[in-house]
DNA sequence: CTTGACTCCGTACTTAAGTACGGCGCTAAG
DNA sequence: CTTAGCGCCGTACTTAAGTACGGAGTCAAG
């Protein structure tokens, strides 16, 4: 048996540095359950509820975004490893096409501003007449 | 003189290869200017309106916010052209900060997706075990 | 027993860059 | 002269992930 310290969503909020906000967003997205409630009182939530809002936080900062997280933890029952697998590999392929397009934007633009830097006293500027045509 | 072959929006907007509600969206954020009505008759633009539609979308696709296009406008008289350069520097390192991110998103996900490949037959999904920690 | 902090709940607002809609007028073709 | 297709204009809706707000109720300390 475990030794289940009991959180109000207040302290759920504060030990996921997340916003009281989001734990009730989470829950209206139904990625978060909502406690039962003492008759009148205030809920209550485990660790099990903190974990669940670190795992979205997680998926989050590897680019999922939460409906994808939703259909994570619709297949977290140990069958559906292929399913989630799938997922990642497209988010992957994703990733890697939204990189390559940052990378031309990165090589151009810097390209744009050393030009700018080198042809100093012209008439006009060459990054804003560069705008015209790139 | 020039020969200004005027078109009407539909026109413009087929030229720019964006829509109708494009144009107007740019004329309501003050990006295009909206040409004088000839009395209950209709719109004509001519070629410095779609220069400025290539303008503002060139802009775009090298991450630059509508904002931030607004601002390049008013710089566009040969005399802001540090100002410009500016703009586009802190534009760079907010590209290629974008970019670091997400380098480390990618390897954090390949490795993920490849422990899912190797690791097969387990009791639980590797990937979905990972996100409550990564 | 009151005060202050917190919870509960519903609703509305935020940002960015458009997209969609609906009613009207004009205009070019048949 | 009529009709189809545009143009004009205002307003509202879209997505994503929250934020903000306001009026209640509740709980613990003093």
């Amino acid at each position: 048996m475990k030794m289940e310290f009991a959180m109000t969503i207040g302290a759920l909020a504060r030990a996921a540095t997340v916003t009281v906000e989001t734990i009730r967003f989470y829950q209206r997205r139904g990625l978060l359950g909502t406690p039962r409630k003492p008759a009148g009182g205030i809920r209550r939530y485990g660790e099990e509820d903190l974990a669940r809002v670190r795992f979205i936080k997680t998926a989050q900062a590897l680019g999922f975004r939460l409906d994808e997280v939703a259909l994570f933890l619709k297949l977290d029952d140990g069958l559906h490893c292929a399913d989630a697998r799938v997922i990642a590999e497209q988010k992957l392929k994703d990733v890697r096409r939204r990189l390559s397009e940052l990378q031309r934007i990165e090589s151009t633009l810097a390209a744009l501003v050393r030009e700018c830097h080198t042809r100093r006293r012209r008439i006009s500027c060459p990054l804003i007449a560069s705008l015209q045509r790139v």
